[in-house]
DNA sequence: CATGAATGAGACTTCATTCAT
DNA sequence: TATGAATGAAGTCTCATTCAT
């Protein structure tokens, strides 16, 4: 996961070999055996690092989760126009999710498998992209090119519904060109909503 | 599924049984056992109406994309506005997919369980939704109220792009009432994006 | 079996479809559904005429008793020479069970299937059978052919002997071809060792 | 068989355990539980030595098949007469199976339950008795003893014609000492039948 | 820290047999 | 007689987890 544990680091070499494994076989087809097997280590040496196959997850989300923040974190700070900067956003967390997790033809399964789990895990990340996404709109507005009250959205409506619309285009994308393509146009079609009407 | 089959047909009696299962524990720990029990048969008599569980699974989708397929028809010979007929459908598909699949905490195992089969189960329900969407934009365009073209986008891209946004309504919505708001307000939002620039 | 049941006779009908079936895939492997679709009869009509899948074979044994014990009596009644009427006799009883039951794949699971069942079920055609060939061997011993005392033999344990060695003859033969061969050789051989040193 | 492993080798153990029931209840009648409780260990540990009953089975079978390899070699190197020496290659191999496998009222069926593989395994054992068989006869022939020509048979035809009907020896023996009585019976009529006729 | 042999609950599926019609 | 839907015991195999070394 661009952290290539040289052999040191069991710990982030066991994730990455279980990701790797649940990317291509869904994490319940993937036994223990098979990330030991993986990882080269011993079965048993799992369980040094986490108390079970749930909590080895668990920290793969986690790992996952401080990546997008980092990945947020960095395109805030870029200075950009409206539209491409909601896309970088969209980008470092939809578009990062969707090359490590989603792209998976088991996506749904590792999304589902402990879905409460990563509902908190995700919280603070989700929390910081909306208000990310908010702030931009809300610069959009100010500087006159968004008018979201015309369009009858209070700027966190409009945040959230320009998220939520965001998060379908991985449902059947299919190859990430693909998925990239339907966020562009997801996204265009919103701001446009989101224009002031002359 | 709304059909309470009361004892004589148990084909409906245990894909009943195995929905309700299914979406309170997901498709894998429901066990044959639970679903034969739920259904107050032998475990054996599942197999005389299913050949194994993942057929049980199958015949569970293609009823749904059947139910499905019957609301879309309803709704496309209403006689509505954009909106709300755009909504209707929305409902007749993705609001009866909440209901049934995507409201249960296992939505994502449930879509995934056998994805490919579901795909192909799913396909041309989802080709005659497709279509009645880009008839209602088409009807928008000739009557005035929208235009797709000066938005930058077809016809059948706009249905797509707005078909991809409104599936965004689910993840991680929580109840139906939030479901429905979040719909509502993406395709509020879309539709006002294709509308004619005055 | 020979016995071509036309419809009426339902006994007879379904021991056909069940020998048929036995044969091809042995024992276990035929379930009383199995049969009772080869019978055209339904399952539960199997147990108005067997109490059970084992009694079933049984009958089955039963009935390839009976028509071996024809065979044998027809045979004991022509008059041959000494090789030839052992050959017909072992004909008349290993070659039957050879076409019937030996040749099959599943021989071994058919034979095995309710030994005991099946000892006392042939144990009387079995004593028939040494008592035929013994006769034989004392005819030809009348006639100066053959002298089991000089080769160390009584009279019955020749018999004995030379029974067990055809029994050999099935062993692997593979095709009926090379059985007959076998026990033609088999046959000559022994006889030549009771055979009258000069 | 023989070989009674303490506790280290689970390999023998289980294939010891397995073997004992097979031989009393038969192969299907014999269930992984029970073996894994003969053998003292749980069920999943017999899935650690062996990949499926099957292969269980193929195991012992090819433990079988190399004992008596083994056996056969002994016998090959001693030096005894052609009789003698006959009956000592009959016992190393169709003895050692005797008290092994036929002995046991599921014989046929253990025999059967894997014919292919069966034959497979003990193709080249097959093989090098046949040799070990044929040259005996010859050695016999040029020393005189013997005249397989003049009895009809070429060597080889002699030898398969032998070993057939020594497989007699074992249908419903009933006992080790019957079988070997029969067996020598038959070993000493057909050589008998293969003597040089004065 | 590391190993991997051992465990055993639990899952799916088959099929001989029964019984209400 | 005849049916065939229903039963449920029994069987094979998987795999997360433990523990002695």
């Amino acid at each position: 996961m661009g952290v290539k544990a040289g052999g040191a680091d069991k710990h982030a070499l066991i994730l990455d070999a279980a990701l790797n494994l649940f990317r291509h076989y869904g994490f319940r087809r993937t036994s223990m055996e098979d990330i030991a097997r993986a990882a080269n280590v011993a079965k048993g040496t799992l369980y040094l690092y986490f108390k079970s196959k749930d909590e080895l997850f668990e920290a793969l989300a986690r790992r996952l989760a401080e990546l997008i923040e980092a990945n947020l974190k960095a395109v805030a700070a870029r200075d950009l126009d409206t539209e491409p900067k909601i896309l970088a956003l969209f980008d470092a967390k939809l578009g990062f999710l969707y090359r490590w997790v989603l792209s998976s033809p088991h996506a749904a399964e590792l999304i589902d498998s402990k879905a409460q789990l990563s509902a908190t895990i995700f919280e603070s990340v989700d929390r910081d992209f909306r208000a990310s996404i908010a702030k931009v709109l809300r610069d959009g507005i100010r500087r006159g090119e968004l008018d979201a009250k015309s369009a009858g959205f209070s700027v966190e409506s409009a945040a959230e519904t320009l998220i939520a619309a965001a998060y379908g285009a991985e449902s059947g994308a299919g190859s990430e060109a693909n998925f990239q393509d339907r966020l562009a146009r997801i996204v265009r079609l919103c701001l446009r909503g989101l224009k002031k009407s002359a």
